[in-house]
DNA sequence: CCGACAACCTGACGGC
DNA sequence: TGCCGTCAGGTTGTCG
């Protein structure tokens, strides 16, 4: 799925859709996806008015006018699909609202979840406890790369993966950014340069800001909430490239580490 | 605390 | 055409 250029596409897909709407009817058609639906769920939101979508990290959240929050993470495969013609097998999730619009939480992986919780409360949710700053926030600068990386011996690429260091980003973007800032996936991290700092904080915020521009991601099944298919021609510098050439012509490189590809270029990351 | 890795689940694709 | 192996955007728990 979707890493938060994903998520920010499709929380701006719901908005118009949901905001400002009372929810008619809610149904789950299956107990769990990765964790339990709260079985409640029905119960508290029909009824409800949506008065604010919002985005943390790779969450959704949905908040109402009775201090609840619906918030939803579309894991590997997750997708909203807007005014379905028809109920698909692993459409998990069904909300109308009361202006006669459907939304179907289609996963079919099941990596996903959903949960409901206090809106006060929703930084406690496993989950959203603990995530680092927002890469496009005031709080994610080079000082606190420095402050988080120094000392650190694990690869650049696996700490920026790490939601409590940066909270967002998954492995197409990483790999992207790191490429756009001329900085090898493999170093360790404790290593960068404050250069590197600061040419990393920027291709971060370059990378998503150009993804979200452009619709969200380019990988097959993502589609957003209002059921056109997701942003395909996006050319990604390296991610899905090896053996292509860079821009400065080298061939892009792919290493497995635990069943995740890699791609960089090993000529201009160092 | 840190880092490495398996597990969760289904679908799409390529090779034979 | 069909079967089988491989791979996929994430998160979490466990092990050393």
């Amino acid at each position: 799925m979707p890493e938060l250029p994903e998520v920010e596409t499709t929380v701006r897909g719901l908005r118009p859709v949901l905001e400002g709407r009372r929810i008619a009817r809610i149904v789950a058609h299956r107990p769990d996806l990765r964790r339990p639906i709260p079985a409640d769920l029905g119960q508290r939101l029909t009824g409800a008015e949506v008065i604010a979508i919002r985005r943390r990290a790779k969450y959704g959240l949905i908040d109402t006018d009775r201090g609840d929050t619906l918030v939803f993470h579309l894991g590997m495969s997750g997708r909203w699909r807007l005014d379905p013609s028809e109920h698909l097998a692993h459409d998990h999730l069904v909300v109308d609202t009361d202006a006669g619009r459907r939304l179907a939480l289609n996963d079919p992986r099941r990596f996903g979840s959903l949960d409901l919780i206090e809106t006060a409360r929703v930084d406690t949710l496993p989950g959203l406890a603990g995530l680092g700053p927002e890469p496009l926030g005031p709080a994610f600068d080079a000082d606190h790369l420095r402050a988080t990386l120094n000392g650190r011996i694990a690869p650049i690429k696996a700490m920026l993966l790490d939601q409590r260091v940066v909270a967002g980003l998954g492995n197409i973007y990483v790999c992207e950014a790191l490429h756009l800032a001329r900085i090898s996936p493999i170093r360790g991290a404790g290593t960068l340069s404050r250069a590197a700092h600061v040419r990393l904080v920027a291709a971060i915020r370059d990378v998503l800001n150009a993804a979200i521009e452009a619709g969200g991601s380019s990988l097959r099944d993502y589609a957003r909430p209002d059921g056109e298919l997701g942003y395909f021609s996006k050319q990604w510098r390296v991610y899905g490239r090896e053996g292509e050439a860079c821009s400065c012509g080298a061939a892009v490189a792919r290493r497995v580490d635990s069943g995740r590809s890699t791609f960089w270029c090993t000529r201009c990351q160092r």
